[in-house]
DNA sequence: GCCGTTTTCGGCCCGACTGTTTTCAGTCG
């Protein structure tokens, strides 16, 4: 198995906790970190990089140190820098850092007073009371650290919140505090705003002019479980469901300043704030200022604004190239809900679908689409019912059926086919040949060789008739990861042919998602945005995909389904 | 450890909350 990124990623985070321990230079820490962050996102795998003789130093954050230990990574799969530090510091004592409240000093601390090298190890010493005998704790404290240990042990830290859940308690949550009347201004920041496909937590940002109200009735929350911190300005609470809640007050002035931090991405703040020190201002969350002169605050673009930037959108903040094409006037311009005129992925009650085709139809033009096509499971997928040539054409029949009656939308004869195990699809040429649209995708067979795989789904973009690649990388959020397969090689056959990949909006599939919408782009092949709706209310998770898209750097020209429906036909045409 | 149309050395984002720190370090966002 070849080093993938996220390999390194993970060795150059875990060298930066050893380091924090061992008390080094806080800028060379910062370096492994912005190193894993850069390697961890960039759209192609390093180890093929580095067996191309590519130069590694032209990465931001990458110099000829890390350079040479990524390489040595990729040929070797260790890195003996590391071997030498974890001979110092014991491997357990980066748990430690895991645990809230306790820092790579507090460990330090831990190992040093008591020979704490592990998790465990601080789990007998607590329960013996040592630790609060030591400086710096309390008995309190020893409790407390005893109880989140508990619940980090009990808890999947490899798990975030799906976007969508986080979504359905941020309505609740905003009802919650708006019962104070005070409240100015809510908003929800953090990863939530910039639409990452799981967040880590909720991060509520309020303007209001008396903010311990505001406190108070946060708190008062019914599924808190566990207030963490609550100052003046800022709160944190953990829920009964072990996700927590970040609060943060300002007043109007600062709330755009406030909205831009709280916003983030870390790496991006601290990106405009380098700006802005070179540009002679400093930025905080209460705005931008030139000595003790506030110049803006209030609203978010002004700051972007005072730096000579373009308004950057939220689902660009991650500090990828965003700051660099606002300066250039180079930003993207984003697609948006309102230009997506119709839906290429969808299933009614004659597969496993729970709406009828009537009603699927009439809540696709209730949300002002122009197209819908019907894609039901083909036979292969029989536990959902999935049609074979005869039923097939009976429902074709039906959908032809109708289109006569000019309901103001029209249903595309569509079909969701398996691509079977040795790359021919699951229906023939002759019925496939019928069809306005063929959604192909994996559902079996999914544990085969990366070359296998991709040798599978190439020799089935060879039909005619193969026009999406649903779904694409088969990864369910928190699931199943992606099965192995060479997703470049994919999108640029797909592209050599004609065909398109999907950005499938189910809120656990979000498959493409933003990344590689990214490299998608930069290859060239263009994408669908589909909601693979089950069910009338899954149409409307087309907002999800977008989303997604809009991560990636995608406009309108990227995406087929913004086209008019007689282009969009000529289009498939292959 | 990285980086550079003000620099190849000397910077590297900035502030809130906690605890016992009597003036600030540690942790976190
Ligand atoms: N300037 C600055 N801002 C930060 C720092 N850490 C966090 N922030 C800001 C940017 C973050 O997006 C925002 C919320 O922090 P979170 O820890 O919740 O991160 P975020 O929501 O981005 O990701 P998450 O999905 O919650 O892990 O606070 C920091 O060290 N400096
Ligand atoms: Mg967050
Ligand atoms: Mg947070
Ligand atoms: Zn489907």
């Amino acid at each position: 198995m070849t080093v993938q990124n996220a390999d390194v990623a993970h060795i150059f985070e875990h060298i930066a906790d050893i380091l924090a321990i061992e008390n080094a230079n806080p800028f060379r820490i910062r370096a492994y970190r912005n190193a894993a962050r850069t390697i961890f996102s960039f759209t192609k795998p390093v180890a093929e990089l580095v067996s191309e003789h590519g130069d590694l130093t032209e990465l931001p954050g990458i110099g000829k140190d890390l350079a040479s230990k990524i390489e040595e990574i990729v040929k070797t799969g260790e890195l003996k820098f590391l071997k030498r530090l974890e001979k110092e510091i014991p491997r357990g004592l980066s748990e430690l850092v895991e645990i809230p409240g306790i820092g790579p000093k507090k460990a330090k601390y831990l190992y040093k007073k008591l020979n704490i090298g592990s998790l465990d190890d601080l789990v007998s010493a607590a329960r013996q009371g040592k630790v609060s005998k030591l400086k710096g704790f309390t008995v309190q404290g020893e409790k407390k650290l005893l109880q989140n240990i508990d619940t980090f042990k009990h808890s999947d830290q490899a798990k975030r919140t799906l976007w969508i859940e986080a979504h359905d308690l941020a309505l609740s949550l905003i009802e919650h505090l708006q019962k104070i009347p005070e409240i100015e201004q809510i908003e929800v920041a953090g990863s939530y705003r910039r639409k990452k496909t799981t967040v880590g937590d909720l991060d509520l940002l309020v303007s209001c002019s008396s903010p311990l109200k505001v406190m108070e009735q946060f708190k008062s929350y019914d599924q808190v479980q566990e207030v963490r911190a609550m100052g003046d300005t800022k709160a944190s609470v953990v829920l009964k469901s072990n996700f927590q809640v970040d609060l943060r007050v300002v007043d109007k002035e600062s709330f755009g300043a406030a909205l831009l931090y709280f916003t983030g991405s870390k790496a991006h703040n601290i990106h405009l704030r380098k700006i802005a020190l070179e540009q002679g201002y400093k930025i905080n969350e209460y705005g931008i200022f030139k000595g003790k002169i506030k110049l803006a605050g209030s609203e978010e673009a002004r700051i972007y604004k005072q730096l000579g930037l373009g308004y950057i959108e939220p689902e660009l903040r991650e500090d990828l190239g965003e700051i660099e094409a606002a300066r250039r006037g180079k930003l993207p311009k984003l697609v948006e809900q309102k230009f997506i005129r119709g839906d290429l992925h969808a299933h009614t009650d004659a597969s496993d679908g729970q709406n009828s085709l009537e009603d699927m139809a009439a809540e696709a033009k209730r949300l002002g689409l122009e197209y819908l096509a019907i894609t039901e499971h083909s036979k292969r997928v029989s536990i959902a019912h999935g049609l074979d040539a005869k039923l097939l054409e009976k429902h074709i029949r039906k959908i032809d059926q109708f289109n006569k009656a000019q309901n103001g939308m029209t249903l595309l004869k569509g079909i969701e086919v398996d691509i079977l195990v040795d790359g021919k699809l699951d229906l023939p040429d002759s019925i496939l040949e019928l069809l306005d649209v063929r959604v192909c995708s994996v559902h079996y067979n999914l544990n085969l060789s990366m070359e296998k795989m991709t040798e599978r789904i190439i020799r089935a973009m060879d039909n005619r008739y193969f026009n999406i690649l649903a779904h694409p990388t088969g990864r369910l959020i928190n699931k199943r990861a992606p099965y192995a397969f060479d997703l470049e090689k994919i999108m640029i056959a797909a592209r050599d042919r004609g065909c398109f990949l999907e950005i499938n909006c189910q809120p656990d599939r979000l498959d493409l998602e933003g990344e590689h919408c990214k490299l998608a782009k930069e290859i060239g092949v263009k994408l669908a945005i589909s909601t693979d709706a089950h069910s009338t209310n899954q149409l409307h998770n087309m907002e999800l995909g977008v989303a997604q898209a809009r991560r990636g750097w995608l406009e309108n020209s990227d995406i087929i389904n913004t086209m008019s429906l007689n282009a969009l036909l000529r289009y498939l045409k292959r």
